[in-house]
DNA sequence: CAATATCGTGAGAATGTTTCGCATTTGGAG
DNA sequence: CTCCAAATGCGAAACATTCTCACGATATTG
């Protein structure tokens, strides 16, 4: 139930708060700008506030329920935490997201921010290109 | 002479674009956002506007005279090429920004984009983090 | 149960960054 | 030196995000 992952997050189950989380569980797509909640649920005949959009998704990445990403454009999404960190690789042309893990590269990270006498708090890797798809579209 | 760099990256030797090209060379920081680079022209008494600053930067990046980088919190900077690629670390107290390299990384990023099947086009890599200094300041 | 403090909300205004539209200016080829 | 496309300055617009605020729902207290 959604209302006792909110309560364990020390959030009130509120309606809206109830609502987003559901949408970041139901969509399709695991990463979703504020915008495209807000539409989803205008869609779904919900009347809140693109403000409450933004404040929920901040409390939810506070409560550590979410984790942003700000790609590439000035745009920013937001995925459910679902365990283990991974990296993401997307599609410069049709904007698909894949993840992926790489023990080596998070090792060298450390190793570097170490190095640099930096203590590390994130990171972030970001690969763009072509994917599959969109190669075979294209000629 | 920048007016030659600028005739050699296709685009005319304008006031406004020799100006913003010193300024870029001449600065202390090599990371400076379009506000800086404002500022900065302001100061030394010229009269160019903020739009011509971003599409002139704009240009520059096109013309690969300049890299601009994405960093959390929705504000973009500009740094001249020169030469080597490079990542960056940078301290989320201070803003300072360090660059390094690291050719194991640059391996497993291909790697990993064609495992996927994509054609990589290009990656970012930001390690967040605490820099020497600040970790003295702060108990 | 009533009085009161607290929290969460929607709407719209405000902010900060980047882009656009258009009249005016300017670099540089002829 | 002249002329024109390219470049510029300016204000307005577009966009994403945050703030303000009055109000309604909820919890707390006596």
């Amino acid at each position: 139930m959604e209302n006792q992952e909110l309560k364990n997050a020390g959030l009130k189950a509120t309606l809206p708060r109830i609502k987003i989380l559901k949408i970041l569980e139901n969509s399709r797509h695991r990463h979703m700008s504020a915008e495209d909640v807000y539409k989803a649920l205008l869609d779904s005949g919900e009347d809140v506030g693109l403000a409450t959009v933004y404040r929920v998704l901040t409390q939810f990445e506070t409560a550590q329920l979410v984790k942003s990403h700000h790609f590439e454009g000035g745009h920013s999404v937001f995925e459910l935490e679902h365990g283990e960190h991974h990296d993401h690789i997307l599609c410069v042309k049709c904007g698909r997201v894949d993840e992926f893990v790489d023990e080596v590269i998070e090792e060298r990270q450390n190793l570097i921010a170490e190095r640099a006498g930096y203590s590390m708090t994130d990171h972030s890797l970001y690969i763009y290109g072509i994917c599959p798809d969109c190669q075979k579209e294209n000629g």
